[in-house]
DNA sequence: CTTACGGCCTGGGTGC
DNA sequence: TGCACCCAGGCCGTAA
């Protein structure tokens, strides 16, 4: 399921092949996953592709329109957590799922795959861009070691959610929240609010760390990942507590755990992580 | 405003 | 062989 690293990977391997391209033709499967198809295939043909850029998640495709009096648009992405992007010539073998097809000038071919069709794909007009950009919070990569304590510092939320709120930091999912509070030695349960400034120290210091070297290692591939060339990534062999319950800490050897934790499965070891103390419910 | 939670979308994998 | 069920990420509505 693409997180940061993995869309960040994708988005390296687009920009070596897609700016200064000319889209020539556009083909859909299905379309319930599109905000406006009709828009995607008469506005797309003809346009430059003049730079491609990640934000969170998200990637964005900016587009040059061939004539000055139109406007710039721009292809909005998101993988969803099967979604695929694929650069490849025309007679590669179409993988199942596949729902967008955009011919490009140099003869390839841009493919979008998404089994599930969670992912979404938006055009957007020049004027909605940048408030599109803006809703999402700030990057894990780049964020400064203060931004990110005073983003988290005085939040009642658990830290898992507030890792996982895109509007907060924009790109850490379930594997890279769960694998950064492994590091830190931080539960998930706890709070946000109650988080020392050594926690949080050390929380930024496991999230950058772990971002990057995921990014180094070309993302993780646990089901169906793939980068623009179709490449597995390969830092799923570094995953300490994720998809590991009842497994042994690979520090302290206790047993990792698996919990629901803000609604999404959480993986933890009880004994380096420990958990907040419960506060008395008033009845 | 903040937080928590349930439901929804879809289909591959799993377990019976 | 079939089939019910779980689960994933993001988002939205609702309630406290």
């Amino acid at each position: 399921m693409p997180e940061l690293p993995e869309v960040e990977t994708i988005a390296r391997g687009l920009r070596a092949l897609l700016p200064g391209r000319r889209i020539v033709g556009v083909r859909l499967g299905k379309t319930d996953f599109i905000n406006d198809p009709a828009a995607i295939e008469q506005q797309l043909p003809g346009t430059r592709i003049s730079g491609v850029r990640r934000y969170g998640k998200f990637l964005m495709l900016d587009l040059q329109s061939p004539g000055s009096s139109m406007r710039d648009l721009s292809l909005q992405i998101h993988l969803g957590m099967t979604g695929q992007l694929i650069v490849c010539p025309p007679e590669a073998r179409v993988a199942p799922h596949t729902h967008v097809f955009l011919a490009l000038d140099d003869g390839r071919e841009l493919r979008y795959t998404d089994i599930r069709r969670f992912g979404k794909l938006r055009i957007l007009e020049d004027d909605q861009r940048e408030a599109t950009l803006s809703k999402v919070g700030l990057d894990p990569t780049e964020v400064s070691e203060a931004d990110f304590a005073n983003k988290l510092k005085d939040r009642r939320a658990r830290i898992k959610a507030l890792l996982l709120d895109q509007h907060v930091l924009g790109g850490m999912g379930n594997i890279y929240t769960d694998e950064s509070l492994w590091r830190a030695r931080i539960h998930p349960m706890r709070l946000g609010t109650n988080l020392t400034g050594d926690e949080l120290r050390k929380l930024y210091r496991a999230v950058r760390d772990v971002l990057d070297e995921a990014i180094r290692l070309r993302g993780s591939s646990v089901s169906d990942y793939i980068d623009a060339r179709g490449q597995r990534g390969e830092f799923q062999v570094r995953h300490r507590v994720y998809q590991r319950e009842g497994k042994k800490c690979f520090r302290c050897g206790a047993l990792v755990r698996r919990a629901i934790v803000a609604g999404r499965s959480s993986h933890f070891c009880p004994r380096c992580q420990p958990a907040p103390r419960v506060r008395r419910r008033k009845r």
